[in-house]
RNA sequence: GACCCUAUCGUCUAGCGGUUAGGACACUGCCCUUUCACGGCAGCGGCUCGGGUUCGAUUCCCGAUAGGGUCGCCA
């Protein structure tokens, strides 16, 4: 049988980053398997649902590079789709839920209470077969135990999510629930259902749940828990998707950075954790340095620019030349292009910000002949390309009877207010030498 | 309150009865170097506790504790 999976998310106007990690398993998982993996949205919600809503998940998936096989092309609930078992939006679907209800009703297995429908559970312990976490007995609960009925269609006529979510698991033909744990328990109503339908339940499996670093759920506030985060500050997907794949599954032989095609190839969901995770940025904003190191000189200027824009800094003022090289001495130092406004602001600004602390350092009395000094060998150069600036500065350093570094730093700093950058000498050679010599000239008035 | 899941360095993890408990991020020191980053080397740091089972438990069982989840006319 053919392995057909899905990720069911609610259009809430956000992409969770354990929703996205749901929907790489889900992916994973097809994919390693040959199946077919299927988007479901579960507009069932109208007060909370938009089509926005919806386009937020959809370019989330996409950014993500998590395309699936069926499912929405668009946010719009009554456009099109690919696939044959749609619709794909639960707004869509109400005469199945209707029909479905009343099959139950006429056979006795629901009935009316209070004007909502509820359907008759049964009183027994139910055992929950789940890939990931083993065999689950689920015992009722106290209050089960007083009425373990469950409402399926509210009083408004409106069937819930417990409901639906099975009618469609059923009638798409998924053989496979990939979900959070936060879904086990209620597993046992689920498999109450479709034994009600005389269907044999999808497989399950229930995947830890990514906790914030304090151990605590990781919730819409919190900083990183959507995925727009990673969108918006610059982090290249394949390395948010690299660092999802290692939260809660691992190819068990030390490996970190792995292309996706290999991780389709391991992946299966009996070696998933069960263990929750704590999500660690600082690993992440790793494993993206070593992706923007990786990726093409075109790709990190595009998103170079990109970033540096949303932090205000105009490129276009600069020629396309500038920006390129500029930008080009910045690759394989920044981990996250959230680094880059502070890393290259100088390029494209014309007031130099210094860093106090270090200008405190630096930029004294002692250190004014030897800056002088260097800025007149600057002066005198013909050639202003970075081995020309570098061998100027070695010369005037050997002249002076110091190390190079005596140079760099106060240079450094006069240049672009940092104490750390890029190579110093092309990031001169770039900046130019009139601007150089201009900002050489400015830090020699602080020096007293 | 009841039910369910879980428990290896700070974090992500390897381990599946006998290991000097391995790797990665972070951190510290050194080397390389025009700074930083990268890279290299070294270091710091862990099996929640208590009972069993066993010749022997990080590993198996039970309990405790802790964390997480669920018990809705939310999804």
């Amino acid at each position: 049988m053919k392995v057909r999976v899905r990720f069911a998310p609610s259009p809430t106007g956000y992409l969770h980053i354990g929703g996205a990690r749901t929907a790489l398993f889900n992916w994973l998982y097809a994919r390693h398997t040959g199946g077919t993996f299927v988007l479901r949205i579960e507009d069932t919600d109208a007060a909370r649902n938009s089509q926005e809503a919806v386009d937020v998940i959809l370019q989330g998936l996409r950014w993500l590079g998590l395309e699936w096989d069926e499912g929405p092309i668009s946010g719009d609930a009554t456009g099109s789709s690919k696939g044959d078992r749609g619709p794909y939006f639960q707004s869509q679907r109400r005469e199945n839920y209707q029909r479905r209800v009343e099959a139950l009703l006429s056979r006795g297995l629901a009935y009316e209470h209070e004007g909502a429908i509820k359907f008759k559970m049964q009183r027994e312990a139910i055992l929950i077969p789940d890939l990931v976490v083993g065999d689950v007995k689920r015992e009722l609960t106290d209050r089960e135990a007083v009425d373990p009925d469950f409402v399926i269609v509210r009083s408004d006529g409106q069937p819930v999510f417990h409901f639906v979510n099975v009618i469609d698991d059923l009638e798409m033909g998924i053989t496979h629930v990939i979900r959070g744990e936060d879904h086990l328990s209620n597993t046992a109503k689920h498999i109450a259902l479709f034994n009600a339908f005389g269907v044999k339940p999808p497989h399950y499996a229930h995947i830890p749940l990514i906790l914030n670093q304090d151990g605590s759920k990781m919730s819409k506030r919190d900083t990183g828990a959507s995925l727009a985060h990673y969108t918006e500050n610059g982090y290249a997907p394949e390395a948010v998707l690299n660092y999802l794949c290692l939260l809660g599954w691992s190819p068990k032989n030390n490996r970190e950075k792995m292309a996706m095609s290999e991780v389709v190839e391991l992946f299966d969901l009996p070696q998933i954790l069960r263990h929750n995770a704590k999500f660690d940025l600082e690993k992440l904003n790793w494993l993206n340095g070593e992706y923007l190191r990786d990726i093409t000189d075109d790709r990190f200027r595009e998103l170079g620019v990109h970033a540096l824009a949303k932090a205000g800094v105009d490129t276009n003022k600069y020629p396309v030349d500038y920006v390129k090289s500029a930008l080009d001495t910045c690759k394989g130092k920044v981990k996250t292009f959230g680094e880059l406004p502070t890393y290259a602001g100088f390029y494209f600004r014309d007031e130099v910000v210094y860093d106090a602390e270090a200008a405190k350092k630096d930029f004294v009395p002692e250190n004014k002949p030897r800056v002088a000094k260097l800025r007149e060998a600057f002066a005198n150069l013909g050639s202003f390309d970075a081995d020309s600036v570098g061998a100027a500065l070695a010369a005037t350093a050997k002249e002076l009877g110091v190390k190079n570094g005596v140079l760099v730093h106060p240079a450094r700093l006069a240049c672009t207010g940092n104490i750390s950058g890029p190579s110093l000498y092309h990031l001169i050679s770039i900046i130019g030498k009139e601007k150089t010599l201009h900002r050489l000239d400015a830090a020699l008035q602080r020096m007293g």
